[in-house]
DNA sequence: CTGAAAGCGCTAACAT
DNA sequence: ATGTTAGCGCTTTCAG
């Protein structure tokens, strides 16, 4: 038995298809018996409507397109991706989701299907700040776009960001203000095969802007032993990197990492080697996480406004839809430094 | 401008609209050449088909719904969710995201636009096992409906789930050969208002599947204290109740919980009151996370198989898509308790 | 091998 | 206030 259409409720009403249109859809001039009379038609005959109908005609969808590189077991894309999909809910638009893998190759793909899908507007998390050529493609489909969490020099789009560089570096000022002299950061990057020293190109805005935050309050406070390793997201090679530092002639005595896993592979590898945080050696990271709290001490943190991000992304997507010739903005969002027991106190010699 | 329509590309190869979909979709009878020249033609105005317009003839949309009660807070939930995004793309389907916090209203919404949606399918996390006409509604729009972690008694659906109740059951086991004879058991669950010892009706088959294993652990052991707190999934209320446990005249050694949250709150209330974890107080928990296993000692946890279940979900609702008169599965996925160190082992008097 | 024409379900001019 | 008709972009009979 086929699904209901308008024109079944229609018949079953005894009016003509439009009028049937106009009773559900409560637009133009019609009478109220003729309203009451097409809803119990429709009612009695389970009817419901055919949106893909309807946006075919309509020329819209209802429906935006998330594209995120997550990993959902990132703290922060989780978060932000709740906070996308209830925003949008409340405002009328569903979300179709597309993940990544930060596979730039996925990422194309994901645009291409999700603009064939029509949805009306895109929200992306650029894999990579170097090319975006498929960015371009959403413009040329006349779709609004609002990158979050990452900038590309060079597209026409909102984008939203947090300003990490400044908590970084004042992460780096607490540190020396606690005696800490020789300190390590730990960066987790694509943009290398195996941990190095050396700062390689990095593959986006984000970890760009930690790294340059670490390495200001480096050069502010002079700190004259500063330890780089940048690493790919792994656990294994990361807590190869971490052991080496920590089993080094000179070891930091604080570890700063760009994210959780970089975080977790300092804990894993501090377990392992029977050394305690922070007595031992110090920590801290970027993006806040309930355990981050609940753990004895906590761990001092860098926290990103993601929920509010969520919501902006939608509400400035949703803007654009609305008004195409809206012009970009470019949304910087403030972060906070969480001080929690993860560095140690010093004592001044 | 206008996007192209199949009608430009026509135009523009000299051909009628119906070959150049044929010569598109590579079906029918066509020739090699009037094929090349219509994807140049395509290629060179920028054609890009409208999947929406597809779906409307072919009456299929190569998206499917996923109703979600998270919270994606919940490390169960979002792993689930990445694994069914990408298993879903990689067999050329989109997923259609709702999140409904445990809401029936919000699910009804969400189950009711879905459909309007026109998906092919969905899965769903229903919030409660008690009420279930809007999922009858989905078999009534003949769309086929998975349910994951949860059961509904009386609806006719594939279901996967886990067994929690066997190593729920083992964990007690573990808990007795570690010596521990008084044990109190934290049960997150929507269907109080507060705090409260006497067992609730539970809103789900999960919650019920590992308070039925935790019981017969008790049963089996002949453990003589045994508290349970049955409380609200909120920080504030499941404190409250640890910290009443453990001041209490003759508290337990060890918690067992329900979920990642009320772990959350037994170790907050832990270093609040200065009692160590497992010295003090002992801990198993279900859904394993990362950082579990990083810190010191791990958590002892029942992990459940989230990716084979979000790949079965998907495997499974495409499997009825594709054969409507398929018979519904009810799939039960092993569970497994992973032993870390939360676990006192406690001297024999 | 290709073209003409119908129709998926809906809404919105345009009539009446 | 309501009905008639066209058409959104696509695929698929049916003719040729």
């Amino acid at each position: 038995m086929r699904k209901p259409t308008i024109n079944d409720v229609a018949a079953a009403a005894g009016v003509s298809r439009a009028t049937a249109s106009r009773a559900l859809s409560d637009y133009g001039r019609i009478s109220a018996d003729t309203v009451a009379a097409v809803k119990a038609a429709a009612e009695s005959i389970g009817y419901t409507p055919n949106q893909v109908a309807r946006s075919m005609r309509a020329g819209n969808t209802k429906t935006i397109g998330l594209v995120i590189i997550a990993d959902f077991t990132n703290v922060f894309f989780d978060r932000a991706t709740k906070g996308i999909v209830d925003t949008a809910r409340a405002s009328g638009y569903e979300v179709l989701i597309s993940n990544t893998d930060e596979n730039l190759a996925v990422e194309r793909e994901a645009i291409q299907t999700l603009l064939e899908k029509q949805v009306d507007g895109l929200i992306v998390v650029p894999s990579t700040a170097a090319v975006h050529d498929h960015l371009d493609l959403i413009a040329r489909n006349n779709k609004p776009m609002v990158t979050i969490d990452r900038l590309v020099p060079g597209i026409n789009a909102t984008s939203i960001t947090t300003n990490d560089f400044e908590s970084c570096e004042k992460a780096v000022h607490e540190a020396k203000a606690k005696n800490h002299k020789n300190m390590a950061f730990l960066i987790a990057t694509s943009t290398v095969q195996s941990p190095q020293a050396e700062k390689p190109i990095l593959q986006n805005s984000t970890i760009e802007d930690r790294v340059n935050g670490f390495m200001n309050g480096v050069i502010d406070n002079k700190v004259k032993d500063a330890k780089w390793v940048y690493s790919p997201d792994n656990p294994q090679q990361a807590e190869d990197a971490v052991a080496k530092l920590l089993t080094a002639k000179n070891p930091p005595t604080i570890i700063f990492t760009s994210n959780n896993d970089m975080a977790l592979a300092v804990m894993r590898t501090a377990n392992r080697l029977k050394l305690n945080i922070p007595n031992d050696v110090s920590l801290v990271t970027v993006d806040d996480s309930q355990w981050l709290d609940a753990i004895a001490p906590g761990i001092t943190v860098v926290e990103r406004p993601v929920d509010e991000l969520a919501r902006l992304a939608v509400k400035k997507l949703i803007e654009h839809i609305n008004n195409k010739s809206k012009k970009p903005e470019k949304i910087v969002l403030p972060t906070n430094l969480i001080s929690r027991g993860s560095i140690k106190a010093i004592k001044a010699k």
